[in-house]
DNA sequence: TATTATCGTGTAAAACTTACGCAAAGTAAA
DNA sequence: TTTACTTTGCGTAAGTTTTACACGATAATA
């Protein structure tokens, strides 16, 4: 097994590699069960999502997304966690299963179903955590060709996540604690792709009341700075509202 | 194993039981992967669920949902069209996974991590495909206290469908082919537990503009027959809106 | 033939969305 | 320090959608 040391040298983490899996599949009588990792991140206004070089040679060292086998006395969503802390070094991030995949012949090593879940973390944070050279920031809009069935996990998670977060307040874990308004606006720009009209995004916003307006300015930008909001979690999960309405 | 006969003969199906299901966990090394299925149903104005009662001494007869395990070689969104065929006798049935349940000690044979699948069925057609006289429908505000973590799963599900009937046209799977408006309304108050204008109802469906007017009108009422309708699922899939907005 | 329940249509007020104007605040360069 | 440039922050008018509510017509049945 490979035994990885993290950038900082402070932390040891054991990653496996393909050839591990392998084994652990073939030595397997039934189905192996793996959680894949769709990672997002926001930066310099773009939507990226983190990606590793697959270490099969029968896949040409394509890119994949993160994920282990799940351990026999492990939750589900445990493993989910674990995945990224090793590969990020972050605790507390947004984590959400979004759909498994089970195609019998979806992956080379064997029988092995894989549960997907969306990540959402803030860059900055991310930053201070390198701990795998193998791994990289990519912009989704150029995520092309993964390796397994990758490609339509990432698909089914991006298409995920544009739907999501027009519905819940996701995209705030994607962002700094303390954001300007411009900024949620680019965020929802990028994950949507498309164009909004400044005044009504604002307008948008502060008619859900949500935002905390935290009495200070964005700092280093080369023209006016807009003010900093936070946003009210708290607030949100008392209030948020049951819509009932007929919409397709 | 058990060998049960369908209701009208014609048909054998082996479906397992508890202490099949149980010796084929404890005999593997690993992770057992099954499928719930949340089949759902519209009779008599209320929205009801297919259950069957556990066989497990240790449940104390409690209902269950309808599940089994995945095999090595089957794909797991066919392992869920088994099920619904050997429980239902319907093929063609409306069915979308959920959600999968991984928690280490959610199920009393061992390690089993399943995938939970919803789906819609047209009571009439069951009707007459009844293969096992465990099963029965239940009206879904009185579901309670199901075996293992069923409940959870069938919360979950319902919620599910209660938020994907509003922005999909899915709700038509569970009415005959041709309907009137007021079916169709009160299937829709049945699933979201609510009550709607029947004038504002009638006019949001037209407005959409993907109802058939058949030219038919309904039969053995007891009052003014309506007109019948079917619903346009080519024009649906044609015109279907890519809504941008943010709602929370 | 009267009664009863539902069908089918319409309209006015309220709420929300969209499109766009403009003065003020800060940066950067002449 | 003046000017040009960019972005912020606020506001309004027009268009669209949602909501609340009324009434005559039609069929079953008593």
């Amino acid at each position: 097994m490979d035994i990885k040391l993290s950038a900082n040298g402070k932390k040891a983490s054991t990653i496996k590699t393909f050839q591990t899996i392998q084994t652990e599949v073939e030595s397997s009588t039934g189905i192996a069960l793996s959680v894949d990792c769709v990672i997002f991140g926001f930066d310099e206004n773009k939507l990226k999502v983190l990606l590793i070089r697959s270490d099969l040679k029968k896949f040409q060292s394509k890119w994949s997304l993160l994920g282990d086998l799940v351990g026999i006395k492990e939750d589900l969503d445990n493993a989910a966690y674990r995945i990224l802390k090793e590969r990020t070094g972050l605790n507390d991030v947004y984590l959400e299963q979004v759909h498994t995949f089970g195609a019998v012949n979806r992956h080379p090593a064997g029988r092995v179903v894989t549960a997907a879940y969306c990540s959402l973390i803030n860059v900055q944070h991310y930053k201070l955590n390198i701990l795998d050279n193998e791994l990289h920031w990519h912009d989704v809009q150029s995520v092309t060709d993964l390796a397994f069935d990758h490609q339509s996990i990432f698909d089914t998670c991006y298409k995920w996540l544009q739907k999501r977060i027009q519905e819940h307040p996701l995209g705030f874990n994607l962002l700094p604690k303390k954001f300007s308004l411009r900024e949620l606006q680019n965020l929802y720009e990028a994950i949507l792709n498309t164009k909004m009209d400044r005044r009504n995004f604002r307008k948008k916003f502060f008619a859900m009341d949500f935002l905390i307006d935290m009495n200070e300015m964005e700092k280093d930008v080369p023209h006016r700075p807009g003010k900093l909001y936070k946003f009210n979690f708290d607030k949100y999960a008392k209030k948020k509202k049951k819509w009932i309405g007929i919409d397709f």
